[in-house]
DNA sequence: ATACCCGGCATTTTT
DNA sequence: TGCCGGGTAT
């Protein structure tokens, strides 16, 4: 139905509403006039810790309060999930019931919603694949690939950077083909894949992350009408984190609050804080946040200097660090609150020496400060930098969580189930397709993977539709067309659970009929124990998901879980059974620099601060990015409100080899006052190795920082997941069983218990159903015992 | 079709 | 140091 003839869409509001006068209580001047602000664009000016969540949602509900906006006409919009779900959450406690009509959620959901409700409108369809980034790469290598490109004169990587930036700034592939300079062989390179790629997506009837926005502002500019019906609709736009905003939200915020046909432009907000952009490396514009007077000239100003989280020690510090950045609009956070600690600083010998002053820190703290392990963060500019500190609060037995390195949505075992159900949603989805064709192993291998995709090709067949007739395939190995055929009857047959039953039923079928359980119980490797752990979560994920959303179905579950990072879950989810447990003490949580934007702990480690570790070596010599690095200092000075850690090692070892290294600029451009050194460097001069003074001068090229991106530096090692993770899995109940038992299974039916295996949570029944002879993980099987 | 070995490579990453 | 991808051997 469309949500302009929705009756719900404007229901009728909730007694409580504050009147207007009641949300201005407690604001400073500024505050009070940001909220109050009508008629022209606004711009605020949030600086760190200056109360700009509640700015935002005081100034919704003062706009329900004065009667200028209904909850339908408005649209909040932010980065992440966890804001936005922030957000909700404040906003319904300040009106309740009425937030439900509002739109408030990311960029991606945003985009996601309108494409799946214009999708027919415009031809599309709307049970279209989302791809990350990872899909997205799969796919470029194998367009390029087919355009017998030299992967490494054409990094694929670089090439997927290259497309993302294009669609970023709104260059359509065909329109980068007729601009890109073909004499360049990489632009020549990127223009063929660009095509291809774009190709190869409307076939697979996927979108990446940035096609979600690209294409909704494409969608607004070929049909103004549809246009018109948002514009009609949000009256009132409100964007937060702007200055992290690329070209192409820029745009889509353009055409939301632009005039239409008998429309006038909606109001305006955006918030942001260019002092802490730091995802221009992604493609983030500062400018659209420093020109916002420019692009709006009736625009409204309003500066938040006043912070309400950290001593004014920790404010004069971070003041000073970025105000060594250039073309600055100037601004000075300060706190009525006092000057509480000074900093501490230590310079360790390395790295373990460092980290060790760490754990002692937060062990002294404990005892004289009263401090829990929960108040304190540890913060470093590369994921690699974890391992070490890790190790001690292993040792010394401090309870951590790590934040970011491999996302449990990356894991490849997650991934592959997805891809089976992504599969069943889309069949379309080639790169989902191709991904589980031979996952678990089953006798389709290259050879013949390419004869379906020839025949794909030759035919003009989906992939899927070629699977179906691999007969024909030219060069196709009898044996392998049996095994294609299985993998057939396979997807159907899972097909047609997920259409009759829900998303968990859909799931548990794909792990167990496609044997890809089976093979990993049957592994010794201990990291395959851990994928089974991770895909019972994910069938937590599910049942989750059908419990809080009974209307829901598979392709929503699936459309949750592509737009959900799981920084968004991980650090504090309420019904995390782990930080229950650990609730009264709380576990330290380590993350990088990036991660930690947005958060706030009462004390804050920020480690790492060497000349090319931080500011990182690749960024050192373009002052463009050591602005940025500049910035990253300034988010995590920012982030304590109580007690500051600097700390840094004369020498450090990444991968391999150990080097010494200089004190970071940053350090030094904090006021030494503000500082009481626990232990300062050696007496040597700062360079003292011939290897530094090489690599400083000229950017030595065995420098730099950091493992590979992404690995997974928190969950890989040794020690128990749960202590790394500071989460206990839940023991979810085992239910006993005896052979001969009678049990019912929400898919298969009532059978009969053959045997048991293994014991605790690891005990495999089989079972005989009406279907057949099942082996079932009871962790988490759906069974039920009948008497 | 797959197992294994070797060489090259290695920031940050809201979705 | 540890991973990934490509190549070769079985």
């Amino acid at each position: 139905m469309d949500f302009l003839t929705d009756p719900a869409y404007d229901a009728p509001p909730v007694p409580v509403l504050p009147d207007a006068q009641e949300l201005l209580a407690g604001l400073n001047p500024q505050q009070e006039e940001a909220v109050k602000h009508a008629g022209s664009p606004l711009l605020i000016i949030a600086g760190a810790g200056s109360g700009k969540t509640r700015v935002l949602t005081h100034r919704i509900a003062h706009l329900l309060a004065t009667k200028r906006a209904r909850p339908g006409e408005v649209l909040a919009i932010t980065f992440t999930n966890k804001a936005a779900a922030e957000m909700r959450e404040r906003i319904e406690a300040l009106v309740g019931e009425r937030a439900r009509n509002m739109w408030i959620s990311t960029f991606h959901s945003s985009c996601v919603r309108i494409l799946r409700r214009e999708a027919k409108t415009v031809g599309l369809n709307s049970n279209f694949s989302i791809y990350d980034s990872a899909d997205t790469l799969r796919l470029i290598t194998l367009v390029a690939k087919g355009l017998d490109l030299d992967p490494k004169r054409f990094a694929p990587k670089a090439i997927a950077s290259r497309i993302s930036a294009l669609k970023n700034e709104l260059i359509d592939e065909e329109t980068y083909a007729s601009t890109a300079n073909y004499s360049d062989p990489f632009q020549q390179a990127v223009a063929e894949v660009y095509k291809g790629y774009a190709e190869r997506m409307r076939q697979a009837n996927a979108f990446d992350f940035d096609d979600l926005i690209a294409q909704v502002v494409y969608l607004f500019q070929a049909f103004p009408a549809v246009a018109d019906s948002y514009r009609r609709r949000f009256r009132h736009v409100l964007v937060d984190e702007y200055q992290d905003t690329n070209h192409a939200q820029y745009v889509l915020v353009r055409e939301l609050t632009g005039a239409g046909e008998d429309i006038e432009p909606a109001e305006l907000t955006v918030v942001g804080d260019s002092d802490q952009s730091i995802y221009a490396f992604r493609g983030a514009d500062v400018r659209n946040i420093v020109e916002f007077e420019k692009d709006y000239p009736d625009a409204r100003t309003i500066l938040l200097e006043q912070n309400y989280r950290s001593t004014q020690t920790i404010l004069t510090a971070a003041n000073a660090v970025i105000s060594k950045n250039p073309d600055r609009p100037e601004k000075r956070l300060w706190t009525a609150e006092g000057h509480g600690a000074k900093i501490i600083g230590y310079v360790g010998e390395n790295e373990h020496d460092e980290a060790r002053f760490i754990a002692n820190e937060i062990d002294r703290l404990q005892d004289t400060e009263q401090l829990r392990p929960g108040d304190v963060a540890i913060f470093y500019r590369t994921n690699a930098q974890s391992r070490s500190i890790e190790d001690l609060l292993i040792r010394v037995g401090l309870p951590y969580k790590v934040v970011g390195g491999t996302r449990f949505y990356e894991r490849k075992e997650i991934k592959d189930a997805l891809a089976y159900l992504r599969v069943l949603v889309n069949p379309d989805d080639v790169v989902n397709l191709r991904r589980i064709l031979n996952e678990p192993k089953r006798g389709i291998g290259d050879r013949a993977e390419y004869a379906v995709a020839a025949l794909a090709e030759r035919d003009r067949l989906s992939f899927m539709e070629a699977l179906r007739r691999a007969e024909d395939a030219p060069g196709m190995a009898t044996r392998s067309v049996n095994s294609v055929a299985a993998f057939v009857k396979l997807i159907d047959d899972l097909t047609e659970v997920a259409n009759g039953s829900g998303a968990a039923a859909a799931l548990e079928a794909v792990l167990e009929q496609t044997g890809y359980l089976a093979e990993l119980r049957q592994s010794n490797d201990p990291q395959d124990e851990s994928r089974v752990e991770n895909l019972a979560e994910l069938v937590a994920v599910v049942r989750e998901y059908e419990r809080d959303n009974p209307e829901g179905s598979l392709g929503g579950f699936l459309e949750q879980v592509s737009l959900v990072a799981d920084a968004d879950q991980i650090p504090d989810a309420p019904d995390d059974e782990g930080a229950r447990l650990a609730k009264d003490q709380g576990v330290v949580t380590l993350m990088t620099l990036h991660t930690a934007k947005g958060l706030e702990f009462p004390v804050v480690f920020l480690t790492g601060l060497e000349h090319g570790v931080f500011p990182h070596q690749r960024a050192m010599a373009d002052a463009k990015e050591l602005a940025e690095e500049r910035r990253l200092a300034y988010v995590g000075l920012t982030r304590a409100r109580q007690r500051l850690y600097l700390t840094r090692s004369e020498s450090r070892s990444l991968w391999g080899q150990s080097q010494y290294y200089p004190a970071s600029q940053f350090i030094e451009e904090v006021p030494a006052d503000l500082i009481d050194w626990k232990r300062e460097g050696s007496r040597r001069p700062a360079f003292t190795s011939q290897e530094n003074i090489r690599a400083s001068r000229y950017g030595g090229s065995h420098w730099g920082a950091g493992r590979a991106t992404g690995r997974p530096v928190a969950s890989q090692s040794t020690a128990p997941a749960a202590v790394r993770q500071g989460r206990v899995q839940p023991q979810k109940e085992v239910i006993a069983l005896t052979v001969g038992d009678q049990v019912s299974h929400s898919s298969f039916g009532n059978g009969t218990v053959l045997s048991l295996e293994g014991a605790g949570d690891k005990t495999v029944a089989k079972v005989k159903f009406g279907v057949g002879e099942k082996r079932l993980l009871l962790r988490y099987a759906p069974l039920t015992k009948l008497d």
